[in-house]
DNA sequence: CTCGGGTGCGAAAACGTTGCGATACTGAAT
DNA sequence: ATTCAGTATCGCAACGTTTTCGCACCCGAG
């Protein structure tokens, strides 16, 4: 076995410095009788060494956690929404914890186990969370934040999320403004609230130009490339073949684009085709993808720091917080 | 193994920690008389032999983690390198704080703020570590698991990394045996392992047939899109005109994939291009990429697993382990 | 009584502080 | 040029303080 860890000493410092202990400790009492240089070093090399001084040491820096915890792995916007929350983590100073949703997520055994291990809070990310787990946290005086939260939410749980019924309005107008009239809708998954609001700014798009979308053009799957490509093979059978494709997400929209090049379509002169977050692979599409973009890192970092609000005591004003989308237009949509 | 018939006692503890029965006990009930570096040492050894007070049979949920450090947040790959390292350490379980390499490095304050928040182990992906940060980590008692470090470590640094000379050249052989003779090589950034090591793999399958690069083929940049792109458009204008491109990585072929169609020279019948780690935008380009898979959830499974096998004590029998790549031919390439 | 565990106390080590002297350097007087 | 007093800088050694940990002893359960 190695030897014991050792924290840090004037010591070790002196040694680095290449002067002596006395030298060191004169320099943290703010003795005159060491030259400015000398100083200047040693105090830079106290600072990288994290030296305290031992009486004060009583006060431990016990180390601040909160957890942020994704319904999957796999999504890469989560890459970024956890890419915002540490950059806002890291200003307090307070570290994340992350895990995914567990087995048994109606228990109170998760709060508790949050609360045993001295969690601050928790940001829980396009996931469920009804009355009873809410009450369950509540009770361990954990807040709690969401983002993009599956379900709706109870008034009182605070959210972060996008615009994502006016994305899916712009994106829709987009399609209209370049004359589009057929514009085939592939949904979400059933039930989730970000697809339910994208839908219907899409609607309402539609019924702003006194329009109403017709239900043969529509389809609905989850979030994936699989989902897109096969709603879209579909929806561009009907006849009359709709002239652009409203995809819920990039996943969905690149599917689609692949099904248009599949059937013999040329993307975007024969049909348009916009998604929905402006992941990386929708900048590398081939046309790029014109989609909504939404600002992941921005949702992350607003989540944490309302966390860390609500952690300090604070009331939010308003519980849900709603960032913009922008509407990003590239390649893959053209007049029809 | 020895046997372990009893239940976990004070004395097994202690003899494990090198430490007398009483100040076991006093770190079972929080007295402050002992130090914390031995207090974290004693509280691991308790966790991990299962202790449980006498009296009380509910097992006290005491909280493990570990510390999973990223150089960037921006690469896809780090969220799939997560989500293995998430389900390696589900098992144990141990939790994961993430994080990202701090600002000063070089100081033995990382290692010491660590060992303060009683981490475990410590995960860093795709970071340089030098033998000063490694002396400070074993002086923490702090194991440490690199996954594809950016420099070449010390020969006793456990790291993780995957096949890159065997897919490198995989992938040059796969070009060859399409018949391609000129094939431009696009390197990652200069000084890092990985792409050093997919480089000469490149030149290890050209030599193997007797032939030699043209450094007039060669183009090196960071491993984005634009860098991809870049050198793409200057190899491409070479005479004569290479007929196959290997990128070092998937977001340079993407770039190298734009960077054809700009020059209005199809992919593959024109161009063959060949990409490195298989990110969801390989499958989803088009057309769809062959590139060289990378197994970052096993990477990051495998680097958790031995993280942990250090922590319980355990030797391992090969500081470094290399995860095979596997070429995956898609619509990207074809005959010359 | 034995075994597992808790605790007061003392000793030693670790750590930091301080007085003082050694050294080098400066600048002015010789 | 040399000397020499003055000063800045820093280490030595001794000292004071706190931390740390085991010994010895205690308790309670079986």
């Amino acid at each position: 076995m190695s030897r014991e860890p050792q924290r840090a000493t004037l010591a070790a410092v002196a040694r680095e410095a290449g002067v002596s202990v006395p030298t060191v400790s004169k320099v943290v009492n703010g003795r005159t009788d060491v030259a400015s240089e000398t100083r200047a070093r040693i105090e830079a090399l106290l600072v990288r060494h994290g030296y305290v001084a031992r009486g004060q040491g009583g006060a431990q820096p016990v180390s601040r956690t909160v957890e942020v915890v994704f319904d999957t792995m796999r999504s890469p916007n989560n890459l970024d929404i956890l890419h915002g929350a540490l950059e806002a983590a890291a200003a307090e100073p307070v570290e994340i914890v992350v895990g995914t949703v567990p087995e048994d997520p109606l228990g109170a055994a998760w709060a508790r186990r949050m609360s045993a291990a001295h969690r601050e809070g928790l940001i829980l990310v396009t996931s469920e969370i009804n009355t009873q787990q809410w009450r369950q946290f509540a009770e361990q005086n954990i807040p709690v934040v969401t983002i993009d939260p599956i379900n709706l939410p109870g008034p009182d749980v605070p959210s972060v999320g996008a615009t994502n019924f006016n994305g899916g309005m712009a994106a829709t107008a987009h399609l209209l403004d370049l004359g589009h009239r057929r514009i085939g809708f592939i949904e979400g998954p059933p039930g989730a609230m970000v697809a339910i609001a994208r839908l219907h700014g899409y609607h309402a798009a539609l019924s702003q130009r006194g329009l109403t979308g017709d239900p043969a053009l529509m389809m609905a799957g989850p979030f994936t490339f699989e989902t897109g490509f096969s709603a879209a093979l579909e929806l561009l059978a009907r006849e009359p073949r709709p002239t652009a494709l409203f995809a819920s997400n990039d996943g969905q929209a690149l599917g689609a684009i692949e099904a248009a090049r599949t059937l013999g379509l040329r993307v975007p002169e024969d049909v348009s085709v916009v998604g929905f977050d402006d992941i990386n692979a929708a900048r590398w599409s081939a046309p790029p993808l014109t989609t909504v973009r939404q600002p992941f890192a921005e949702m992350g970092r607003v989540a944490m720091r309302r966390l860390l609000r609500l952690i300090a005591g604070d009331e939010l004003a308003s519980p849900r917080v709603e960032l913009a989308t922008q509407l990003i237009i590239r390649k893959s949509t053209a007049p029809a």
